[in-house]
DNA sequence: GTGTTTGCAAAGTGTTTGCAATTTA
DNA sequence: TAAATTGCAAACACTTTGCAAACAC
């Protein structure tokens, strides 16, 4: 990878968002190693751990500027537990419920020879998405 | 079927629950025909549509009751989107976008030839769930 | 400069809880 | 009568929004 900075930076411009202070701290977390799920609360404390404090509005905007842009997809767990995850290739998920964590499963680990129809309407697939819950 | 009433006081019964006049009414809006996804609110409606009146935070708590004694499923399809479902054996679901409804999908009807283990813990599976998004 | 973005505080949504009053067994 | 259940209102967690100030281009 080229520096961070401006990876973030053209990923950011791409999409057509301005390459703010705000969205290049939160973009570099994120995108900074492999893929990650996190929370908005943990995105804000890193933020602020690194000395770049931003508001939890201003999270919660951006996080979903960048779902709706495809940089990201929003994964929930269960009520109140909602994760943001960098890995935006379709996938799905192990889930821990002692700690609430999610683990990746690559798309092709799970396959099903078969998708139904539902009975009611047209079939138009927009996703498939497994979770296999473990403790 | 025998009648609702005795039906719906003898579920509760077996699971330790007094058969109090809300959770009859709760029991006999939920088990009345076929398996439902309903939510608090709709129940709560419901529950008043039938002169029946339960108060918001009793359907809450009487639903949280019926899950916790495996009476009910909880289907969580969105943020804010939380059904309670009374198909209680393995299943999976479609979601319809643009309302956001479910239909069951019996766990016969998706086979997963091979299920994966999480690399990082040991595998105790406690649910594969599949949710397939349509339009 | 002009339009975009931010941060705050306030509002919103869906859900849970404390507790006095009521109901059930 | 003793223990369980209910309903209200308040509290809650998480998220969104309105708007003035700050920023990016």
């Amino acid at each position: 990878m080229v520096d961070l900075e401006s990876f973030v930076g053209q990923k950011l411009r791409e999409r057509g968002l301005r390459p703010t202070r705000q969205r290049m701290a939160l973009g570099a977390l994120l995108w900074a190693n492999g893929d990650r799920h996190v929370s908005a609360e943990q995105l804000h404390n890193e933020a602020k751990e690194a000395n770049c404090a931003v508001s939890m509005a201003t999270v919660y905007n951006t996080l979903n500027q960048f779902v709706e842009a495809g940089l990201l997809k929003m994964v929930i767990v269960d009520a109140g537990r909602t994760y943001f995850d960098t890995n935006i290739l379709p996938h799905h998920h192990f889930v821990f419920e002692k700690t609430g964590e999610l683990e990746d499963i690559p798309a092709e680990k799970i396959v099903i020879p078969h998708i139904p129809s539902p009975l009611s309407k047209e079939a138009d697939i927009s996703s498939v998405s497994v979770m296999i819950r473990v403790n």
